[in-house]
DNA sequence: AATGAATGAGAATTCATTCAT
DNA sequence: TATGAATGAATTCTCATTCAT
């Protein structure tokens, strides 16, 4: 092993610290309460190195943001290139939202939280590639005939992204007197989300 | 008119432009980019008189979305008050949400943003209120027998509550290519949303 | 009983309520931290009515310093017209601050607290006065003839008043490990006090 | 000399810019008055520097006042380990205080102001030294038998280290109409202060 | 490649003081 | 006589960002 592949593992786990720093603080603190010196320490960085990859902090919390999203929109993508059923894909997609927020609660809270914030909007190209990914899933929702008549693109992305989202923070927030979640509640949640959409 | 009410008027509308710069302030930089100073330049009051009505910015601000909180509830419970079905319910306050939304986009704006931040919980006595509304609303449906399998206590707050308010910050942000919305519009997610809960 | 005479009374309560107040905390938070809202709350009138008695916190302040340094100057004055030996003048005044000092510790402390502040100086007319009796005690000293050498006005000033509003202040801030103090520590001041000037 | 070395003189520098500036706001305009933007500006060093070092205003004093009273402290300790007579110990302890009011008036007068303000206590280790350091003197000059009955402690460190500091500033203040010092005064107070404890 | 010293603009908050009533 | 609403300058402190090493 050379010392230039030496560096680049010690390189990707830095940022990798920086970048857990950086959700941890997030979701914590919220955008302007989370500093990146606190970033930096946690990271174990100093905070000029933070500097040499991130132009400034909002372009560190936007490719944070914009890499999560594409995670998630990667997966669909996979489930849609397997032919599978409208009922599959979002099963499959619900399934892997919980397992991220099983995973790292983190992860989600700050997807959670990002995505409702009115200074982060996706990057342009990534809200091109929702909305052909959202569009994709709709047509085959259209093809089988199942959607009831309210449903549209916008429901989609409301029903079968966003509230499995919003479920799990209202859990985390232990707003209705419940923590976290077991297989039923994902059954639950999967099974309403169909079910809101279809005839 | 004496000098007396002349007086309190003016108060008032300093009060209230205080309050209408803040939820401005809030939905366009967030809690920790609106500064306390940019609200009392734009309200045209002193800094100092700001603070001798809020604590601090975080008071001035939970107040602000309590009392907004509490307008929708209390839309609700008299919508309960008056024996109406879970249908009757549920749409006087999609009804009511997006004339509040019409009426003035900041203000759903704003109970957008801090409903789906972490720093921002709602007031303890509030959100029991929240739950007994909820359950009222639940208990109605349950009377009626008319729910899915699926849908519990948190559907409820989810989809009539949280769903619309999305709705409209998704055409507020104009992530699917549409900006506004009609009566149609309003319509279509009353009716989904009504769909999603029943059998 | 006329208007006028029971608006006095009135005033005089209002005004000794600030000055309480004042002297208050003045001492609990010193001169900068203490703020003249709160001494106009604590005496329970309005800022407003305090500014018409004082151009400013700084004259309230230094009045009372004036005021209390006066009271000690008069005792001393009536103690040297009553032809008294310098021992009694100085056993006189030694009882008379501990008399000041267990009546309200805070008088004490207020005026060891000014005295040392760079802040204020005495009054140009009080330091004249200050000056004038001072002198007439080193002149019954120095015509009993009962001085030691090393003694000179500024040693009666520093001996005779200020070490025993030190010792009191000692004693209060507990330094030495005894809080207040009993009729013997009294003599023995006083006693340390006649024989630091003595042959 | 090399980069380092004048990279930590500079530093070095810059502190104790500070650390003068501070003394000298603080004497001028007392702790409430002396503001850290003017310490900084004084320093010609940036507020954000000086905030590097000390974790906020009050540190900033304290710290420096300690270290001002640890060098009296060490200066009389070095003097009892040399098995000083009493007058020994107290006229080295009168002959440092004042060569450090003609080194620099300031540190004399910051001494004084603060060791008289009830805002600053000593901190809580120092004081046991303080305590500590005057018993060892006691002893000592209990041991000789030199001191008169109303001699304790409490008087040792009113006597043989306030009012030494506090005929400076008497002085300083030009409270009596001198305003400096020669050697005889040195000298006087030496052996007032002797004569005061003596038998 | 990596650091962290240094900055300075700007944040939240306080407070002495004024003045219309 | 008495109030207290209103001010705005000043205060303490933070933090994103830069840059010399």
């Amino acid at each position: 092993m050379n010392t230039w592949s030496f560096m680049r593992v010690t390189d990707g786990n830095k940022i990798e610290q920086v970048e857990k720093a950086c959700i941890t603080l997030m979701v914590q603190k919220g955008y302007g309460g989370a500093s990146v010196s606190e970033m930096a320490k946690r990271a174990g960085v100093s905070k000029g190195y933070l500097y040499r990859f991130y132009k400034n902090k909002e372009e560190l919390v936007q490719s944070l943001l914009t890499r999560h999203i594409d995670l998630i929109l990667d997966h669909i993508n996979n489930s849609l290139q397997q032919n599978n059923s409208l009922k599959e894909v979002i099963s499959f997609l619900i399934h892997y939202l919980f397992k991220l927020g099983e995973e790292n609660p983190d992860n989600i809270k700050f997807v959670y939280v990002l995505i409702h914030d009115y200074n982060f909007q996706f990057e342009l190209k990534q809200q091109e590639d929702i909305k052909k990914v959202i569009q994709r899933v709709y047509h085959i929702g259209l093809k089988q005939g199942i959607f009831n008549e309210y449903c549209r693109e916008e429901e989609i992305f409301s029903i079968a992204l966003i509230y499995p989202i919003d479920f799990m923070n209202l859990r985390f927030k232990n707003t209705f007197g419940s923590a976290g979640w077991d297989t039923n509640d994902i059954e639950r949640v999967t099974n309403f989300c169909i079910s809101a959409l279809r005839k």
